[in-house]
DNA sequence: CCTTTTGAACTGACTGGTCAGTGCAAAACC
DNA sequence: GGTTTTGCACTGACCAGTCAGTTCAAAAGG
């Protein structure tokens, strides 16, 4: 017997498939819809599963939507850390570093609008069953940010007056508006387009003549 | 809304007390839960009136829900403006003008952080049934920033080079996200505090070295 | 008296979650 | 090799509960 499952990690297993189908179809649905008003048999309708496969697979919706968050804030957080140790070995500039994460961003944001959408929207509520999960995930994410800010503190490349965690959340949501903005107002404009206006931003050069 | 009155329009006609008692009541439930997920039967006893009051005063639940929207973004658009207006009389500079409507964002929020919650919640989201309501009531508030940002570029005051667009939401982004982790995170910081290390990230204090 | 509010009963549609049963491919057996 | 067994993954009808919205007679209120 021992028939099908993953072993070590993602394997193309039925499951693992069955799941992925899962986790995309939920994303988009509840980006649009919102967790409660988004209903177990529109995603398995869209997943093209039977309603049942969902429970067979997640023991509740809820537990399929903290999995589903867990799964998202992990691919961004990799992608932003991936972003900032790769620009710590060719320039050492956190400035820089900065910079690459803001890009890193944007690609997640590009890539991945549903999930971003659906993370804003739950991630100031309070008393929801996943808030937790929530509070993790975030300071996860932050984190990374907050890293490279204090590097550049005490690099002498940034002010030491700043503070490290209200700046580093003020960067997200710069990044994370403009991004929803530009993918919901202006769709067609470009990636470096959008990053270039928020690399101004960032390196000051909005305000003083230049 | 959440805390006082200030109904804006009205004097104090019942009528009139018992709607505002009902987006009291709505804003919070809401914020906390979603629209989904809040019952009417909820908010009715939150507010302390009865079931056929709510229907007696608004069509439907998402009748009260867009007037609520429209309620709240008329409050912040006035103050934005009120902030921008001022600070013009008084010294003339646009950066300065972006700053007073930094602080009066942060106020804002500090006043009502529910329903700016609620209105980050569902800014976003697409196919839902008050969405054009909430792109007039976004742009009406955007349009704010922007028209400073602009000012700011013809007094030669900000680079011309920015794009008025999307630095505007990026300024609305910095802001809604740090004053939201601040209510959320560490509730006890001051507001003036807060206010100083946005303004500092405004004015490109952040990287080059003093 | 005319407006507003009450409060409880009712309906009809919808929802999360359940469960007995099916299909099928690998494993065990002869 | 051919047959039988095993159990994972999946199915979809079904259930018990919930909710938006309606109705209405009666009571405040002003």
């Amino acid at each position: 017997m021992e028939s099908s499952n993953a072993p070590g990690g993602a394997g193309g297993g039925r499951r693992e498939a069955t799941r992925q189908k899962l986790y995309e179809a939920a994303v988009t649905l509840i980006a649009e819809q919102g967790f409660s008003a988004t209903t177990v048999d529109e995603i398995a309708e869209r997943a093209g599963v039977a309603k049942g496969t969902v429970y067979y697979n997640f023991a509740s919706k809820s537990v399929l939507f903290e999995e589903l968050l867990r799964h998202g804030v992990g691919l961004l957080t990799a992608s932003l850390r991936e972003a900032a140790e790769r620009t710590a070995e060719e320039s050492g500039s956190k400035v820089d570093a900065l910079d690459a994460m803001i890009r890193a961003g944007l690609v997640f944001i590009d890539r991945y609008p549903s999930f971003t959408q659906l993370y804003v929207a739950e991630l100031w509520r309070t008393n929801r069953a996943w808030q937790s999960t929530l509070m993790v995930v975030r300071q996860e994410a932050v984190a990374v940010v907050e890293d490279v800010l204090r590097a550049g503190v005490e690099a002498d490349e940034l002010s030491d007056e700043i503070d490290v965690g209200l700046t580093a959340s003020a960067l997200v949501g710069m990044v994370l508006v403009a991004a929803l903005d530009w993918k919901a107002f202006q769709p067609e404009r470009s990636l470096d387009d959008v990053h270039a206006a928020l690399s101004r931003l960032l390196q000051g050069r909005v305000s003083g003549h230049r």
